[in-house]
DNA sequence: TTGTAGGCGTTATCAT
DNA sequence: ATGATAACGCCTACAA
């Protein structure tokens, strides 16, 4: 009876041999079930059990325990339960940046579902750089999260990397900018639907010759499919598709939307309006205009993209549409907490769309003069 | 001989009882140094000293014991080795939000750090809130985080939820918004002389009335000292302070900077400058005046804070005061690095200033007309 | 309802 | 230079 549970006796001895911790210092040693179980005398089994409410343990002793626990300041070591059972409780993220307003939102919703579940969210940046991501997986792979949120890099053509996870059953939700070929959870908009709607929006305040800023890589096909979007609805509305007006930019920055729009604005014939594919280039559009005395919306409407910041507080005001991005973060973290939870096999090449709206705004509004 | 490493021979067993991966599933057991010991017939032991390049072990051994590791798919069990040697390599960071954007640049920089040493960065957010802000104290450190990384929520008066690392001798870095009265590292700007500049740099370009923003709670003194500076600086200049001109808001918000913008242009004698001390009000403050027919600068100079990226967007290009948020979120997580690399007793009241200077643009560019 | 025992994977200590 | 062993704290199959 009295030799039950004798490891960590033996073991208090290191607390006076410690370096670290000499018995004067307040560093105290963490309170264990087994220091519960002798204090109770009972076994360690039955304290890990009361702890969670286990059926078999009697009231009585549950609630003895949980106030010993509490008056003896225990805390649950993580690590031990993670190692014993192998789940971590964290989610790891693995985007670009998590500067650009519409990441940090992103990843705002998935820190409050995670949060919520008592999950852990553990981030890491690519800064749009392949050889970056591929590290980070693995980093995260090696912390044994248990569930992985991506938005993949400019640079990413290949996505093996990945694999691992899947091989391993930890979800991976890829959200936004998603890959064409890897099947596995993907959260993303409707970005053809999109780029339709901000250009027939354009075309319905009267817009004939809309000009269209055209980003990135083919890879992550986000830009590609507003690209599409357009060029539909400029057939719809059987209006001419003008090459000339469509800008192919490398990266999605203020620099590369002055750029282009001043190739646009000084055309012998420019466009009376501009769908950017994304708010920062098309702000650019606009200064650029005003300053080369184009009005705004009158002689050129702009319609962005995502609702960032700026966009309602750049004047005029601007045209854009929505991007549900705290929302795109709490489905993603709530598709990973799904996932974990079920014990059945879970169909992981589930694609989630979000809904997005055109939210017009002075700069594309030329109807109501 | 060859009854050795045997505790997980016989566990092997469960690969095919386990119901979670019968064994025709790919989802195969990890490799454990147990594994590499019995292929290469030497102890475990052996194995975990050739992988971190004990000197004790033969460089023949090591390179077999490498090759050996990679060949089979090796990956160190991190959980194991934390719950071993009590030390988890993960920074926590708590913050009221990641969406500000010098909150997201300052996480942004300890990202970039703390990857670079091997860290894991756990993010969570206050919202400004105290009870979350307690709640997510106790998390994380319930995770076991080596370190953290914290700026106070705005309603935060009381700080001892922090006290339970400084026990345990888990490094504690306040950054931006830090309390008064607790004795731990902090990584800040000058506030004081920051606003101190920024008003001075008003008075400079000509202004003799200038008005000032004035926010939050007086615990995270921030807000405070900057208003200390204006004052001082309109004392050192001889120019009287009229209390009409300082306006308090209970957020830094754009609207509130509306309210309080609308507030002083509605005076009989209205300011020549106004020192905000952030962006975002500062924004509001241009918009506004510019819908009153103010000419800024020439009528009103605008000073904000912050550098947030709108600052260079908004028509005209608002002046403000550099934070350097990357840098302190590197600085942060490079103290909180170097508290646990050293063994000996640090000296946590330590408070590294970063410098700020004023960023003119063309909002308070009085002199050049 | 409670207890026993052994293992999760690693590492430090003490041998050899 | 290498090996045996116990311990980090928790959990669960099995026993009582």
């Amino acid at each position: 009876m009295y030799l039950k549970n004798i490891p960590n006796k033996i073991y208090l001895k290191n607390v006076y041999l410690n370096k670290e911790s000499p018995f004067f210092m307040k560093e105290n040693k963490d309170v264990t079930i087994y220091d519960i179980a002798n204090k109770l005398k009972l076994s360690s089994s039955t304290i890990s059990r009361a702890l969670k409410d286990h059926s078999s343990i009697s009231e009585k002793t549950i609630k003895r325990v949980k106030a010993a626990a509490l008056e003896m300041g225990y805390r649950p070591n993580i690590l031990a339960a993670s190692l014993r059972s192998k789940k971590t409780k964290t989610i790891g993220v693995l985007v670009p940046t998590i500067t650009q307003p519409f990441l940090s939102s992103l990843i705002s919703g998935i820190e409050i579902t995670a949060q919520k579940a008592g999950y852990n969210v553990i981030i890491t940046q690519s800064h749009d750089s392949y050889q970056d991501e591929v590290n980070n997986a693995k980093a995260l792979y090696n912390s044994r999260i248990s569930g992985l949120i991506s938005s993949l890099a400019m640079e990413t053509q290949d996505t093996s990397h990945f694999q691992q996870f899947i091989d391993k059953n930890i979800p991976v939700v890829f959200v936004d900018r998603v890959p064409k070929n890897f099947n596995t959870y993907k959260v993303m908009i409707n970005n053809y639907a999109a780029g339709f709607k901000a250009t027939e929006h354009l075309i319905n305040q009267g817009c004939i010759r809309i000009a269209h800023f055209y980003a990135g890589s083919e890879f992550g096909n986000l830009y590609s499919e507003r690209k599409k979007g357009y060029l539909d609805a400029l057939k719809k509305h059987n209006l001419p598709i003008d090459k000339e007006l469509i800008i192919h930019m490398n990266e999605v920055t203020y620099e590369e939307g002055e750029r282009a729009s001043n190739i646009l604005l000084h055309l012998k014939n420019p466009p009376d309006g501009i769908f950017s594919p994304n708010d920062t280039t098309a702000v650019a559009a606009i200064q650029v205009a005003k300053k080369l005395g184009f009005k705004v919306p009158e002689d050129l409407a702009i319609i962005g993209f995502n609702d960032d910041p700026i966009s309602r507080i750049i004047v005029p005001g601007l045209s854009t549409i929505t991007h549900p991005a705290i929302k795109m973060g709490k489905t993603s973290a709530e598709i990973i907490l799904k996932h974990l939870d079920s014990t059945e096999k879970n169909d992981i090449t589930e694609i989630t769309f979000l809904n997005t709206e055109v939210l017009a705004r002075e700069s594309s509004n030329k109807l109501s003069e």
